[in-house]
RNA sequence: GGGAGCGUUCCCGAGUGGCCAAAGGGGGCAGACUGUAAAUCUGUUGUCGACGACUUCGGUGGUUCGAAUCCACCCGCUCCCA
């Protein structure tokens, strides 16, 4: 399933088998589409021309909306969409975060009031389980509680311990499920998370206990949301040696170019997060010697694409003129090709990455971008 | 020809004696965004030698301790009747 081909110091360059798409490269970033859909008016098939190799889709949107007994009456997820590649499906544990002002957590499971019409839905690890199992994708995430930070560590202790007793539910129910003569996706593959906070002694045992439940990869979840950059590299220098050196890692919803750079200097294979199509959509764009806001004012008579040598369509065909004018003016085309511009950045980064750990040249890499993606034009 | 209104900072538009450099939108300028409740949110937007000062509410003159607000005339615009 998973195969390091190449490493060097704790990096690592991987080959990644789905049951849809064929093999994946690793490091990957793994292109957003929450709700089956990139936000920016960006298909499947524009994924395609972005050089994405995984999509992901998010289990507790797609159960409210179309509802996942939809999707699977649609054919899965991949029919729906008209995306053959791999999807990875979060479980809905992010949401347990992010909806904090609307849930109810207990050892079964958490109760959201539905974001869309308030109505009271209830998900735990069998749940979850059920609905990516629905939705077809080829790798389920585990159900977890992505915990807030600053948390007390008592709290956190807690919390981790029954997200791996979750795992361990998800576990048995997905196993029951992919054996199961209608299922969508047989070959189904399923994640666990780690979790602990900002605490390392629990960040270790999180990863020991999760490792010994026979996932196909582990991400690490928890991070990113608010801790010091530093933290968060000194949690995975911690974290990962422990986790499984023949499984993929997983960092969820990280994160910047520069952070993706350190991260897989640290030992992570996959990563995702919505900063690309979500900047974008806001005028932040990537290049290689840093980011710059195309709605800004030096950017009126800016002839030059936003990149010079991009090669997205974006840059293929328009300039920084052209694109600030759409921005302004609100046209839907300013976000899709914005959007689609900051996913080419992303995918072209890990091919990069790649190329870089091929060579074994990753650490002279590091050193020349991880700063320089960070700045500001 | 008769009658009734209106004119506010880049725009629209509140304000009808002091708490007004003047609400609220829009537009402009800038910032934030990390497993997407985000095409969202925040700041700023008269001038300056700036915890204070100066200029501004069609124009001019007046009343008043004090006027965007009251009075007179003038300019411009709108509507109704002829």
């Amino acid at each position: 399933m998973f195969k390091v081909i190449k490493q060097e110091g704790r990096a690592r360059r991987g080959r990644f088998l789905c049951a849809h798409g064929g093999e994946v490269q690793t490091p990957v970033f793994m292109n957003v589409g929450t709700q089956g859909a990139i936000k920016g008016a960006v298909s499947a098939h524009d994924l395609k021309a972005l050089k994405c190799q995984i999509e992901l889709s998010n289990t507790y949107h797609l159960h409210l909306r179309p509802g996942d007994e939809v999707v699977r009456a649609l054919g899965g997820l991949h029919k729906m969409m008209d995306w053959d590649g791999p999807i990875l499906t979060d479980s809905g544990g992010f949401q347990v975060f992010s909806l904090a002002g609307l849930r109810k957590i207990t050892e079964e499971g958490v109760t959201f009031a539905s974001h869309v019409d308030g109505r009271r839905i209830f998900m735990g690890p069998e749940e979850s389980m059920g609905i990516q199992s629905r939705l077809g994708s080829d790798i389920a995430m585990a159900f977890d509680e992505c915990v807030e930070n600053p948390a007390p560590y008592d709290y956190v202790k807690q919390s981790c311990e029954r997200t791996v007793r979750w795992l361990r539910r998800c576990k048995a129910e997905h196993d029951r499920l992919n054996a199961l003569p209608d299922c969508v996706n047989p070959r189904q593959m399923l994640f666990g998370i780690n979790q602990g906070g900002t605490y390392e002694d629990l960040r270790v045992w999180s990863m020991q206990e999760s490792a010994k439940v026979d996932c196909d990869g582990y991400g690490i979840g928890g991070l990113a949301v608010g801790e010091e950059t530093a933290v968060m590299y000194r949690i995975l220098d911690v974290t990962l040696p422990h986790a499984p050196e023949d499984k993929p890692r997983y960092l969820m919803g990280v994160g910047t170019p520069s952070n993706i750079i350190e991260a897989v200097w640290r030992g992570v294979d996959f990563f995702d997060c919505v900063m690309p199509a979500r900047n974008a959509r806001h005028g932040k764009l990537f290049t290689w010697s840093g980011s710059l806001n195309i709605k800004n004012e030096k950017y009126k008579l800016d002839e030059r694409p936003i990149e010079p040598g991009c090669g997205c369509p974006a840059c293929r065909s328009f300039s920084r003129a052209y694109l600030r004018h759409l921005f302004k003016a609100e046209e839907m085309l300013a976000m899709r090709l914005a959007v689609m511009h900051n996913l080419w950045f992303y995918n072209t980064l890990m091919e990069r990455i790649r190329d870089a750990l091929d060579a074994g040249e990753y650490d002279a890499f590091r050193a020349e971008y991880s700063r320089k993606v960070e700045e500001r034009i």
